[in-house]
RNA sequence: GCUGCUGUAGCUCAGUGGUAGAGCGCACCCUUGGUAAGGGUGAGGCCGAGAGUUCAAUUCUCUCCAGCAGCACCA
C-alpha cells in the first residue's frame, strides 16, 4: 500500500494481529487493507479505545478496531449523524432562520435543540422527516475539516448560528474545531464526531415528538424546541422499537390504575391520590409488610403531627431553604362573612405548615427526656404523610405527587455506629427489593454539593462511611459528584418504570446538621453532652411511587400477596350459584380476597373480563359438575389450561401461596 | 414554573359556525351458555371554566384551570 511517510507505525487489531503502516495512515485505509467488504461497512474506528473518524490520520502505534453498524457503538454513531447531519440540515432547509444548538444521542435515539421563530408542533415533523429522507437519498459524503477558532466563529456568524458561536467561544481549545460538511451543500455542523463517512449508511429513522428544553439546561435561559427521534439499522428494528413503545404504554400505571379500579386523581385535589378499595389493598399490604420488616430490624414506629408551627421549620432550616415547596396555613379561625377576607392580616403572624418531611418531628421525640449513649442507636420509623408543593409540571401519576406517604425512619446514633447502621440498612433494602422482584436497581452515592453545611472533615467521614457500607453490602454503585443534600451525602436507589424512566425510591442520607440545629444530644460515656448523627432512610421511598413502579414492572399482574382480588369464583350457569356462594364464603373465611361472579353472562365473557381488565390471578370456575363433585376448575391468569381440584385443597393451596414473603 | 400538544357520555374516541355521534360499559329483556366479547331495547352530554368576535360559538380568538410529553426542580 501507499506509504504516507517514512516513519512506520504498528497498528494492533482486535484479533491481536499487528500490521505496519506509514505514519498518517487513516482508519479507512487500514480497513481497505484488511478487506474490501470491511472498508465498505466501516463507519468509524476506535484508536486506543477512542472513537475517531475514518478519515483521521494516525501518527503513532495504536490498537485499532473498525466500527460497523453491527455494534452498539456503530448504531450510536449513525444516530448521531441522523441528528447532526440529517435532522439539522433538513430543518435548516425548511426553516432557514432556525438556530441550531446541540444534538446528542440518547438511549434508543437522539434529539436536537433548535430555536425556531414560531412554535413547532408535532404536525410539522412529517415534513421535516420527508426532507430528511430526501437528503438521505442524496447520499452526500460527509466531509470533516479542522478549523481555527476564528474561522469557526466566522463560519457560524455568517450563518447566524448564535448558539454554535456561544459553544465555540466558551470552548477551552484554541483551534482544531471539527466541522462536518455535506459535500458542497454549504451545510456545516460543529461536532465532536465521529460521523458516518456517507449518508448512505443511515438506516431507518423516525421523528417522535417535540418538547421544550432550556438552553444549557438552565431555566433562566431561553427555551429551545427539542425534536426527539429514533434511528435503527433497518425498518424491522425500527418497527420493533415502535412496537415496544406501544407495549410500554399499555403498562403505564395511570392506565392500569384506572382499568383495574385502583385509584384516581381529580382537579380539586391535583397531585393527590384518591385510593379506591382495590388500590388501598395494595397500599395496606405493602405498609404491613414494611412494618414487619422494620420491626424486625429494631425500629420503633411513631406518628407525628401533620400541621406544625413554622417556628419548628425555621429552626430546622426548612423555612429558609424550602419554603416555596411547603403548604402554609394561617392559624386563625376563618371568617364566615361572604364579603370580607377569609382570614385577617394578623393571621399571617402565626403560620403553620403541613409537614414536608418527618425528620424535625422525629428529632422532637428524640429530644424528650435525656438520652444516654447506651440508648443509641434509636430508630424511629413512621409511615409519614407529607405534603410538598411541587412544581405543577413535575406531577406525574403516582410517581410524583403532592401528598405522599414515606416509609420513613430516622436513626439517631453515635459516629462510631454509622457504618454498622448503614450496612444494616443496605441489607434491609436488598432483602426488600428482592422480595419485590426488582433486579434492575441502580445505586448512586451522591457526594458533597458546592453549597453545603458542615466542615470538610465531617464530609470526608460521612462519605467514607457510606462508601464502606455499600462495599460491605456487596453493592455495585456509581458515584455522583455534587449531587448530595446540603446536610450530608446520600445513597439513592433508582428503579426504572415501564418506559425506561428512572425514579428514586429508597434512600439513605447522613445528616450532621439537623441534630445541631434542633439541639439533639445524648450523654456520652464521658458524662458530657454529644451530638448524635442522624440517618434519614426510606426503603420504598413513597408508597405511592413504589406502587406505581410495582404496577408497571409487572404490567398489573401483581404477585398474589399484593393482588387486590386474589380469586374470583365465577359460575358457568345459575344452577351453580348456590355452590359458588358456598365456595366464596369458604375463601373469605380462609382470608382470601375473593369476589363472586354469578352474573348472567357467559363464562367466556367472565374469563375475559377478570383476566384482561381485572388482572385477577386466580379464577375458580364452577358449574354443575364442580357443584356435584365439590371441586373447582382453577384457571390461572395468563394460562390457557385449567385444573380441577378439590375445593378444600384448592383453598388451602391458595392460602399457602398468598403468604407475604416476610 | 417553562415550551408544545390535548380537554366532547363512566371509558376510548369521531365530528360540526345553526346546542351532537360510535364502540365499550351501565339498566332492562331474551338467552342457561364449560374457559379471553351471545342477541335485542333503553337511559346517559352546560362539548374543561370564563370573556370576546358573530344574527348565531362545542367549533374561531384570548385568559384561566387541568391532563400529556419534555425541560427545570425533587431539601
Amino acid at each position: 500500500m501507499e506509504q504516507k511517510a517514512e516513519k512506520q507505525i504498528q497498528i494492533t487489531l482486535p484479533d491481536g494481529a499487528s500490521r505496519s503502516y506509514g505514519a498518517g495512515v487513516t482508519g479507512l485505509e487500514i480497513a481497505e487493507d484488511i478487506s474490501k467488504s470491511l472498508a465498505k461497512a466501516a463507519l468509524a474506528v476506535t484508536v486506543d479505545g477512542v472513537q475517531r473518524d475514518l478519515c483521521d490520520p494516525i501518527y503513532a502505534d495504536a490498537a485499532l478496531a473498525v466500527i460497523t453498524l453491527d455494534s452498539e457503538e456503530g448504531l450510536e454513531i449513525m444516530r448521531h449523524t441522523v441528528a447532526a447531519q440529517l435532522l439539522a440540515r433538513a430543518v435548516k432547509n425548511l426553516y432557514p432562520s432556525a438556530k441550531l444548538a446541540i444534538g446528542p444521542t440518547i438511549e434508543n435515539g437522539f434529539y436536537y435543540d433548535i430555536e425556531f421563530e414560531s412554535p413547532l408542533s408535532t404536525d410539522d415533523l412529517e415534513a421535516i422527516e420527508k426532507e430528511m429522507r430526501k437528503i438521505k437519498e442524496s447520499g452526500a459524503p460527509i466531509i470533516k475539516s479542522l478549523n481555527s477558532k476564528a474561522d469557526t466563529l466566522a463560519a457560524f456568524k455568517e450563518r447566524g448560528e448564535t448558539y454554535k458561536m456561544d459553544i465555540v467561544e466558551r470552548a477551552e481549545q484554541a483551534d482544531d474545531f471539527q466541522l462536518y460538511a455535506q459535500g458542497e451543500t454549504g451545510f456545516i455542523d460543529l461536532c465532536r464526531g465521529p460521523h458516518l463517512p456517507n449518508l448512505k449508511h443511515v438506516g431507518a429513522f423516525k421523528l417522535l415528538k417535540v418538547a421544550g428544553a432550556y438552553w444549557r439546561g438552565d431555566s433562566a435561559n431561553a427555551v429551545l424546541t427539542r425534536i426527539y427521534g429514533t434511528a435503527w439499522r433497518n425498518d424491522k428494528e425500527l418497527n420493533n422499537y415502535l412496537h415496544q413503545l406501544e407495549e410500554a404504554e399499555k403498562r403505564d400505571h395511570r392506565k392500569l390504575g384506572q382499568q383495574m379500579d385502583l385509584y384516581h386523581f381529580q382537579e380539586e385535589a391535583m397531585g393527590s391520590v384518591f385510593w379506591h378499595p382495590k388500590g388501598y389493598v395494595i397500599y395496606n399490604a405493602l405498609e404491613q409488610y414494611i412494618r414487619r420488616r422494620v420491626n424486625d430490624a429494631g425500629y420503633k414506629e411513631v406518628k407525628t403531627p401533620q400541621l406544625i408551627d413554622n417556628k419548628l421549620w425555621v429552626a430546622s432550616g426548612h423555612w429558609g431553604k424550602y419554603r416555596e415547596n411547603m403548604f402554609v396555613v394561617p392559624d386563625e379561625i376563618p371568617s364566615t362573612d361572604d364579603e370580607g377576607p377569609v382570614v385577617s392580616d394578623k393571621a399571617f403572624e402565626k403560620l403553620m405548615a403541613l409537614k414536608p418531611m418527618n425528620c424535625p418531628a422525629h428529632v422532637q421525640i428524640f429530644n424528650q427526656g435525656i438520652k444516654s449513649y447506651r440508648d443509641l442507636p434509636i430508630r424511629l420509623a413512621e409511615f409519614g404523610c407529607c405534603h410538598r408543593n411541587e412544581a405543577h409540571g413535575a406531577l406525574h401519576g403516582l410517581m410524583r405527587v403532592r401528598q405522599m406517604t414515606q416509609d420513613d425512619a430516622h436513626i439517631f446514633c453515635r459516629e462510631d455506629q454509622i457504618t454498622e447502621e448503614s450496612v444494616a440498612f443496605c441489607e434491609l433494602i436488598k432483602n426488600v427489593y428482592a422480595d419485590m422482584g426488582f433486579e434492575d436497581v441502580r445505586v448512586v452515592l451522591a457526594l458533597r454539593p458546592e453549597a453545603r453545611a458542615g466542615s470538610d472533615e465531617v464530609w470526608d467521614k460521612a462519605e467514607a462511611g457510606l462508601q464502606e457500607a455499600l462495599v460491605k453490602a456487596g453493592l455495585e454503585f456509581e458515584e455522583e459528584e455534587g449531587e448530595g443534600a446540603f446536610y450530608g451525602p446520600k445513597v439513592e436507589y433508582h428503579i426504572r418504570d415501564a418506559i425506561g424512566r428512572s425514579w428514586q425510591c429508597g434512600t439513605l442520607q447522613l445528616d450532621f446538621v439537623l441534630p445541631e440545629r434542633l439541639d439533639a444530644s445524648y450523654i456520652g460515656e464521658d458524662g458530657a453532652k454529644h451530638r448524635p448523627v442522624m440517618l434519614h432512610r426510606a426503603v420504598l421511598g413513597t408508597l405511592e411511587r413504589f406502587i406505581g413502579i410495582l404496577i408497571e414492572s409487572c404490567a398489573g399482574k401483581l404477585p398474589l400477596w399484593l393482588a387486590p382480588v386474589q380469586c374470583v369464583v365465577a359460575t358457568v350457569t345459575d344452577s351453580a350459584d348456590e355452590y359458588a356462594r358456598e365456595v366464596f364464603v369458604m375463601l373469605k373465611a380462609a382470608g382470601i380476597r375473593a369476589e363472586l361472579d354469578i352474573r348472567n353472562e357467559k363464562i367466556n365473557y367472565k374469563v375475559r373480563e377478570h383476566s384482561a381488565e381485572g388482572k385477577v390471578p386466580n379464577l375458580f370456575v364452577v358449574g354443575a359438575r364442580e357443584a356435584e363433585e365439590r371441586t373447582v376448575a382453577i384457571r390461572r391468569l395468563g394460562s390457557k389450561d385449567q385444573s380441577i381440584e378439590n375445593v378444600e385443597r384448592a383453598i388451602a393451596a391458595l392460602v399457602q401461596e398468598a403468604q407475604p414473603p416476610f
